[in-house]
DNA sequence: AAGATAATCGGAATAATCTACCGAATAGAT
DNA sequence: ATCTATTCGGTAGATTATTCCGATTATCTT
């Protein structure tokens, strides 16, 4: 992955791609301004250095059928190299938990889950969260609004 | 928007179009096992049923120089209807907050917040966050490792 | 300042892809 | 069994991505 300087183009470029990535490219130059070409350049650049990550598509969890939206707050035990590689492997590679970040202050995980309902929440849980080894305290927050709907980073 | 039944078949398209969704329909067909057109056809009616909300470039903020990343517990003072609504959208408005949701629980919001540096994470907050009106608190918890980068709901 | 070198530009050509339309096949109702 | 409605896969024309190239601009050396 190449290091490149971020233009105020290329923050054009991924303003526009952050808000809808399958326009064409020559719209995509015209929203920004350049030629075609440059715009497919510069673009390519950006994947090859990592700035853009992917392309993904925005799924409405209602919509798909996931009623039930917590966060998380979970605080270990024991913080010993083991057990924490552990828990966040586990963590990670669990579907429902849609993020997951380590984290200063009161908790050491704070985790967005998304399930189908309540019962599938009560059995993540009872089945998965609370036998993880070194969980001391898993708090849920459940999500009464999503309030901002786009993952938009702003660049 | 129509509503549909979402089928098995319709769960693998989400899945990869959520991994990459600038693959070719072609491509898609294939992974999903469908016929080109009929590929084209489901996906256009996700679409239209608003499961499928949009397509998004994924930004690797650290790459983008975003270096601050927080997740941020806000109370408020006052629960009264207006104070609630202008607190809503001032924070949803604003460019670093990536997400914002109104939880059950110790806190009334959760933020996610991501900024150039600490500083600008200072300004945000003396600048903008506490004089909201109606902030009783906010507690920053710094994000220090995060787990896991793709935004995929688990349909 | 002048010249040499390198990087970047926009436009054109072609290879790949999207999108709409078609008749055939399937499923459901009477 | 027959009609109707829906869904299927394949095809064709329009659109788009991607590469290549000569021209332009920027950078550096002397």
């Amino acid at each position: 992955m190449t290091d490149i300087e971020i233009t105020s183009a290329d923050r054009a470029i991924i303003r526009a791609l952050q808000h809808d990535c399958r326009m064409s490219n020559a719209q995509l130059a015209d929203k920004v301004g350049m030629s075609a070409s440059a715009c497919w350049r510069r673009v390519r650049l950006l994947e090859e250095a990592g700035v853009i990550a992917g392309y993904s598509a925005i799924v409405d969890a209602d919509r798909a059928g996931l009623g039930f939206h917590a966060i998380v707050h979970v605080r270990l035990s024991r913080h010993d190299r083991g057990a924490v590689q552990r828990v966040m492997s586990e963590l990670s590679s669990r579907a429902e938990v849609v993020e997951c970040f380590a984290t200063t202050g009161q908790y050491d995980y704070h985790l967005r889950v998304l399930c189908a309902d309540m019962a599938a929440y009560r059995r993540f849980l009872d089945d998965f969260l609370f036998r993880l080894p070194a969980i001391e305290s898993a708090q849920t927050n459940v999500v009464l609004e999503d309030m901002k709907r786009r993952i938009v980073v702003p660049v």
